[in-house]
RNA sequence: GCCUCGGUGGUGAAAUGGUAUACACGAGGGACUUAAAAUCCCUUGGACUCACGUCCGUGCGGGUUCAAGUCCCGCCCGAGGUACCA
């Protein structure tokens, strides 16, 4: 008996594996008379944990559209690569002493043989690494681009630094608009003439895209590092619980800001979902307002507000300074000083997120200060308060507890007076934010609606030179260096006078050096530092020790598959202008505001320089929703070594600590995998229940983190890939999160073997040139036009259904029509490739069935001779009636009428109305 | 806290404002078999009812509409993000 007539797709799978990558079949040209295809997935970061199953979930999505757009005859690239630098390589290095590009090509090839097994259509010939030199030579060289640009406001784009240091000879900064820091001082071309060559650096740094300047961050001394908020407990930090405070710090940064009107706008021009754009606009967070300054009573200090309800002014009740503001020391009196002080330790302790989310925690204290009211001449008291950010805004608020309700929390807490300035609402209890209503108590303002008064505030303000109307964006610029060894070096070094340049191209790449340990050093300077005495530009200056951030990579990468192993550029002009920009773009929501925000910004920017042609990234994005993991959960009791059984933990005081869940089964732990797992679980002493140790589950993001990765591997092992690509597919609608289970894999397991069925049995292929049924034909053209509405809406789970569907349908028929079959293979192969690949060449196809056309749909073979009508009262359902297909309203309700079954729900009455839709539902309302 | 998404049978879920629960899983029953596997068939939202059938039902409370899972308002719960995880 020929074992090959089985459906075993161990070796079918292998077979066409094999023959995809000998073959090239997915191979993309760079030049072709189809029309081109661009789909990309986000690609991953190579974690020691392998490829998990939410990974494939994007990626199968997007290996159907590439294959489905084969078949329609596109030329399809479709690449995939690895976002190789970062954070867990480095600290995985620094715990074991491993190279992090060592467990990083580990990774990788894990990763590769992971990928590989699920038998995506990737053209690996244009595989990426981002931290691979040849790679991260041209993240260096854009970063150099970024450095030696500034933007022009006026022209609205991004120019060669030359350009405004023309403007700078010639008319100093008169007639300039530019973006650059908040508190660049105007010259003149005198004076800009005057500057020696370090002033003029520095006054030029102002400018540059890519800057060094000046940014809170959390820093931790004794880790010699920045620590996200994320790593932030408390006041301390998550690994070894030492202090963390915020600190303003040199920081090269990313002056993405300058992109903060147009990364708007194009956002209106872009087919992404409405939540999306929505999460972006909120993120950059454009609010029109004023600033506005005060002056200090007694002092020639000011304070500048922001304030997007100049409106209030008359109600104002205090001015609150951000506790890391510059004037909070200066204008402290002595009575208040010790409290301050006291204050300001404490705040600069929370991290953001904690002083943002911890709302009910009002806290603040008086400086001793006042500011005088611009209008009113009134005392104004100045408050310290941590609900302001420092990096918001100028870092103080005017504070309106009426119409504000942070103000109004504060304001009670600390029982200042709060005034009402708007008709209406009483605001004692609560503060009323509407943006309507009628002035009030607001002298020159009194009896203008909310809108005018804005207006009206603005001017009275401008009039007395106080400040100005003003557009301030929540988007911050980015901060770009990391204290940390694996990433790509920033390309910069500074000679004597301390002046930073860049390298020169024939320079780069700056390759990352060797070094002893991936610490900082103990002086606290990044682990650059600590690379050989030699490590430096022409032997003599030091070269920047910060290295990039996560997101440099992979804000250019989808450039780079265009023409990726190109030695000259970071892609052929003809490639880049081939390809354009992404056709599709799959990833998940979590890099909503970070990755797709950068990508967006890097792409404006190179736009401008003339080096892409499109501004935007991706025309079309679809966000996948995240595979969640279970987490299992034990309980630790404070301050001892032991672990209760989760349902003893309300009896003692714990904290939960995640364990991996594959040392769990339906909730109970095996406590001997857990003692080796861990060399801090080998004496620990585990109190049981009912002879168990069991965990709670929490369901949350599938990560290495928390113990909870399920990798693909074993699923392809016992299903095969074809199974796993129709159940990840299945499990649900792409864009929705939803926890893993394997619950129903049995389900399309079953599918695909029925499917082989109609093809092969007892070892025969069973497929006759006989002329099918029409009833086969319309199941086929049912199908057919399913799945084409399916794929172009991206609705994967509903295909899958349709499949079986046909699939159940064609075996009740017993259908073994050629002319139906192999249309249904093409069909089906996007989804499931191997199995249709060995089916269409058991049919006697010599050829890869990726390039066949795609069945066309024929309305003509899907007639429907009459309509079943739901006829409902007042909305219920009561009954069907079957009518013929293309009567009118009128003859639809006079049939329907006439029915005895429904003169009986009508109970001899008269209808008072009928509501007739043809083709679809007639409702009777009585 | 703020921003975004989600909540429908025992489970994953389906449903251009138009018959709620398609397609699967699980469960129960049956056929075939010495048996098992495989395969096939039937039942499967809840309550009441011998039955015909009736009523209820898409997180909770309101609203718009001839008609609401779907649109609007107010809540509750879960997930993701919150700027140095990727």
């Amino acid at each position: 008996m020929p074992c090959c007539m089985e459906y075993n797709f161990r070796e079918i799978e292998k077979k066409w594996q094999s023959f995809w990558a000998t073959q090239q079949t997915f191979a993309a040209e760079n030049k072709s008379n189809q029309p081109k295809y661009y789909v990309l997935d986000m690609f991953p970061y190579p974690s020691g944990a392998g490829l998990h199953v939410g990974h494939p979930l994007g990626y199968i999505a997007s290996d159907i559209v590439a294959r489905y757009k084969r078949h329609q005859g596109f030329n399809v690239l479709h690449p995939m690569g690895y976002d190789s630098f970062g954070l867990p390589a480095e600290q995985y290095a620094i715990q074991t002493g491993q190279h992090p590009a060592v467990t990083t090509e580990e990774n990788i090839n894990r990763y590769r043989e992971q990928l590989d097994k699920i038998g995506f259509s990737f053209d690996w010939n244009r595989e990426v690494r981002t931290s691979n030199p040849d790679y991260y030579k041209w993240t260096q060289w854009i970063f150099i681009q970024l450095f030696d640009s500034w933007y022009n406001k006026t022209t609205d784009k991004a120019e060669k630094l030359t350009t405004l240091i023309q403007h700078l000879e010639t008319h100093g900064t008169e007639g300039l608009s530019a973006v650059c820091d908040e508190d660049t001082p105007a010259i003149s071309a005198a004076v800009w003439r005057g500057f020696n060559e370090k002033e003029k650096a520095d006054y030029l740094m102002r400018y540059r895209l890519a800057y060094l300047g000046e940014a809170y961050v959390n820093w931790c001394a004794a880790l010699g590092t920045v620590l996200a908020n994320d790593e932030v407990k408390d006041g301390v930090s998550e690994r070894g619980g030492h202090p963390v405070e915020r600190k303003l710090m040199k920081q090269w940064s990313m002056r993405i800001t300058a992109y903060a009107g147009r990364l708007l706008e194009g956002l209106e021009r872009i087919d992404w979902s409405d939540s999306l754009k929505e999460s972006q606009r909120n993120w950059i967070g454009k609010s029109e307002g004023s600033s506005l300054t005060f002056t200090v009573k007694n002092s020639a200090h000011t304070i500048e507000v922001f304030t997007t309800r100049p409106d209030t002014i008359f109600g104002i009740s205090f001015v609150a300074l951000a506790p890391e503001h510059d004037l909070v020391k200066t204008l402290t009196t002595t009575e208040q000083s010790a409290a301050v002080d006291a204050y300001v330790q404490y705040a600069t302790n929370r991290s953001e997120r904690e002083r943002q989310a911890e709302v009910e925690k009002v806290s603040g204290v008086f400086t001793g200060a006042y500011v005088t009211h611009p209008f009113t001449g009134a005392d104004i008291p100045v408050w310290v308060a941590d609900y302001v950010l420092a990096g918001y805004g100028t870092g103080a608020v005017m504070a309106v507890p009426g119409h504000d309700s942070r103000d109004h929390r504060f304001a009670t807490h600390f029982g200042l007076p709060i005034i009402q300035v708007i008709e209406g609402a009483d605001v004692a209890e609560a503060a009323n934010e509407a943006k309507e209503g009628v002035m009030m108590a607001s002298d020159f303002l009194n009896g203008l609606e909310v809108k005018a008064s804005i207006s009206r505030a603005i001017e009275a303000i401008e009039a007395k030179g106080l400040g100005y109307g003003k557009t301030n964006y929540r988007l911050r610029d980015a901060v770009f260096g990391r204290q940390r060894y694996w990433g790509e070096p920033i390309p910069i070094y500074y000679d004597a006078q301390g002046i930073a340049h860049a390298l020169r191209e024939d320079e780069l790449p700056l390759v990352l050096p060797e070094v002893d340990k991936f610490l900082p050093t103990e002086d606290g300077e990044p682990p650059l530092a600590r690379a050989a005495a030699n490590w430096k530009y022409k032997g003599q200056f030091d070269y920047e020790w910060t290295t990039m951030p996560g997101w440099a990579g992979s804000s250019w990468y989808f450039l780079r598959y265009m023409d990726a192993s190109n030695t000259n550029g970071f892609a052929a002009t003809d490639a880049v202008n081939y390809w354009k920009q992404v056709d599709l773009y799959i990833g998940g929501s979590e890099h909503a505001t970070g990755h797709l925000l950068y990508v967006r910004f890097w792409s404006k920017f190179l736009f401008d320089m003339g080096l892409i042609p499109a501004d935007e990234p991706a025309q079309k994005l679809i966000n996948q929703g995240m595979i969640q993991g279970t987490s299992a959960l034990v309980y630790r009791v404070n301050g001892s070594n032991t672990i209760v059984s989760a349902g003893l933990r309300k009896q003692y005081e714990t904290t939960a600590i995640h364990v991996d869940v594959n040392f769990t089964d339906n909730g109970v732990v095996d406590v001997n995998a857990l003692r080796q797992w861990r060399d801090d679980f080998k004496d620990t002493e585990f109190v049981l229940e009912d002879g168990v140790l069991k965990c709670t589950h929490q369901v949350e993001k599938m990560s290495k983190r928390w113990y909870n990765v399920v990798t693909p591997d074993a699923i392809c092992d016992q299903y095969g890939a074809d199974t796993l690509r129709l159940y990840e597919m299945f499990l649900g609608p792409l864009e929705q999160s939803k926890p893993w289970n394997t619950n129903g894999i049995s389900g399309v397991s079953n599918f695909l073997r029925r499917l082989w069925r109609l093809y092969v049995q007892h070892d025969q292929v069973i497929v006759s040139n006989d002329e099918p049924s029409a009833a086969e034909l319309k199941t086929l053209h049912k199908a057919i036009k399913k799945i084409t509405e399916d794929i172009d809406r991206f609705s994967f789970n509903t295909s899958v259904s349709t499949f079986m569907i046909c699939v159940n349908e064609l075996t009740e028929l017993k259908c073994n029509k050629r002319a139906v079959l192999e249309p249904l293979l093409v069909l089906i192969s996007p989804y499931a490739p191997h199995i249709t690949e060995e089916l269409w060449h058991l049919l006697g196809h010599a050829e890869s069935i990726s390039r066949e056309p795609f069945p066309i749909f024929d309305p003509s073979k899907v007639t429907e001779d009459s309509v079943n009508y739901p006829v409902s009262f007042n909305g219920k359902t009561r009954l069907t009636i079957a009518l013929p297909a293309g009567w009118s309203k009128e003859e639809i309700e006079k049939e329907v009428l006439s029915r005895e079954d429904v003169q009986k729900y009508l109970n001899g009455g008269t209808p008072k109305k009928m509501i007739v839709v043809p083709g679809k539902i007639v409702n009777i309302v009585v």
